[in-house]
DNA sequence: CATGAATGAGTGTTCATTCAT
DNA sequence: TATGAATGAACACTCATTCAT
């Protein structure tokens, strides 16, 4: 009988190597070696669970992606619907050197994706199911009656809000803000977007 | 007597060569032999220009951004100060095809800056440069009296239109949404911030 | 109890996956693990069989061999001794695609002989049984009285004829002449050297 | 100015480099390493000759035949047509180390081009040459009136003398023949086909 | 200034082989 | 027996960089 060993959580460690090499070097350092190194296993190894650079480069981009999706399912919500919002969409942005670096990876995977229709496909996915959370967000706000009066429609809330979501992202990554800053202005937009004034640190 | 050749001229058409070659393959296949490929020279002739691959990727990414304050400075701005902040902000986003490659490049450098310190650099003066058109913008709305009844401070409005933008063009670059949806928020999101009910398409 | 497990028609097995890969994707593309893929067992299994893949290579070259040899012995020969000649020469030879793979295979083991000392003495043995075959063939046509008038030894005549067969072999696998043109040509060499007229086909 | 190199010239250099790994470790042994190792070159240099290793055979497959063409056509022909003919035919057969290595390389393409359209159109060229050589070297017998008489048409002829020329030559370089047994059996070849029998060595 | 030859380490991938199970 | 995990060197090819011309 040969050696057994669980697939699917060998490519997950691989994975996870993936985004180590992309924290630590950047998403141009990334190699079949590097990646090797940074597991500690041979280059040939990861033939048997990978068939080439691109399908491992997907699935640690998919990783990143259920990564956070399980993270969010996982989470205890308070009760409070605005800071419930707050709560779930602090978990997707880089408010800790760890999220920070996960961030860093899942927009590194969409540089690479602009060149690389698989990866493209995947990041696709990605935007769309974090829109239907926000959609989800915002109709919850709405049935809680805690929406602030406005004439918008809720998806164009809901884009909205994604937008602002990754834009914050995105200025905390290029280190044109820091994380406070970020959450502050989070705070900020959901105070006017639920027309609360209450603390919600 | 030596050539005459107008360094920064040269310079400038290289970095054009870069945008081609990540316009056209994608910010992975950068190389120096691609770049000298795309402008029509000898890999060496790139030595006088540049020292190295890092010095050609910085400046190709400055001039990028420089390209772009210089299109808005030059701008032929309406009367009218919300379309005039809609025709500006809307000069930086991926409406056609020539900004959207424009944009694509910008943020290949945001994924390659995230592990690169020099181009790290040069991403956050584009984004302070970005955050400040954004901050005068909101002054120039407050100064007319074109902004809605709100109890944010200007920098705030300001950050949260920066964020807007950049997260709207982040979209439209991964393929979440059309460059129609994302004016069509852009619009909806000027309507809010100003009261307006106007047309302004 | 250990399994019983028949090696040698393992073996015959394994040199099968051999000459199938050769004929597909050529004598360069022959690897262990191209040959257990086609065999439909695993890396691991081949060893069991042979000790390296040169010990396969090697025993693959002899099946060949042996092969052909045991459907020449295996043949039905007309009574006529011309006829039988003829016969037992085409069974060696590319007049159909089974047979042209065969002795792709068998040429493609020439080459490699050319550099391996070890398969080069299983080819010599391979040549000596064939020209060994020539010239009990042109033996039997002395016998039987049906030698053209002619000035030279009979081990002169098989070698000559030897040379006749395998050099239009080669022709054909090279592409230069068609199989029937090569069959035309052994027609026309054995109603030479038997001074007959008679059609053969 | 760059420094000037004469590119066909390197490339026939790097072409004997292939042909020396061949004959002295085998057609197998034949690596990009190993022929930039044999000209004493760096592997990267051979990328300015060569686009990718399969040009690099094919032109080093083409210089052979051209190599051999070109012997033939500088060769001092005896007067005497017999004698022509065979001195011709001998400078394209394994007669000693350096030809014997030549027509190694030939025949180790051949089985190269067995799985390599590319190699076997170069490899058909050879050998639709090598038959004009023979119908011209058995025309010109003719027209001297050193044929024996015969009821076979001339290209028949040809093509019998191009299999025993291919087919000796095979029998040497698998060490089925020696150089000597095979001038000997085309000696005697060519005394039955001109009805010669004078001794020709 | 500009060329392109040259280097040698880098890339992703495949290889024959070993060996714990 | 038989598996397939694992190794590490080899493969063809590309890279940024140097430098003689």
């Amino acid at each position: 009988m040969p050696k057994i060993v669980d697939h699917e959580q060998r490519r997950r460690e691989l994975a996870a190597a993936v985004w180590q090499v992309i924290a630590d070097h950047g998403v141009a350092e990334v190699s079949i070696r590097m990646v090797a190194a940074a597991a500690g296993w041979s280059t040939g190894a990861l033939r048997h669970y990978f068939a080439t650079r691109g399908e491992l480069l997907a699935f640690a981009c998919e990783q990143v992606i259920d990564q956070v999706t399980e993270r969010i399912q996982a989470l205890q919500v308070p009760a409070d619907p605005v800071r419930a919002v707050r709560a779930i969409l602090l978990e997707t942005m880089p408010v800790d050197e760890r999220r920070r670096t996960e961030d860093s990876i899942a927009f590194s995977f969409l540089a690479l994706g602009l060149g690389d229709p698989e990866l493209a496909r995947v990041q696709r996915r990605h935007f769309t199911s974090m829109y239907g959370l926000c959609l989800q967000l915002i109709e919850g706000l709405a049935a809680a009656g805690a929406l602030a009066k406005t004439s918008e429609s809720l998806p164009t809330l809901a884009r909205r809000l994604h937008a602002v979501v990754d834009g914050l992202t995105v200025h905390v990554l290029a280190g044109h803000l820091t994380s406070s800053e970020m959450v502050a202005q989070l705070n900020a937009y959901l105070m006017e977007l639920t027309g609360t004034a209450a603390d919600l640190s």
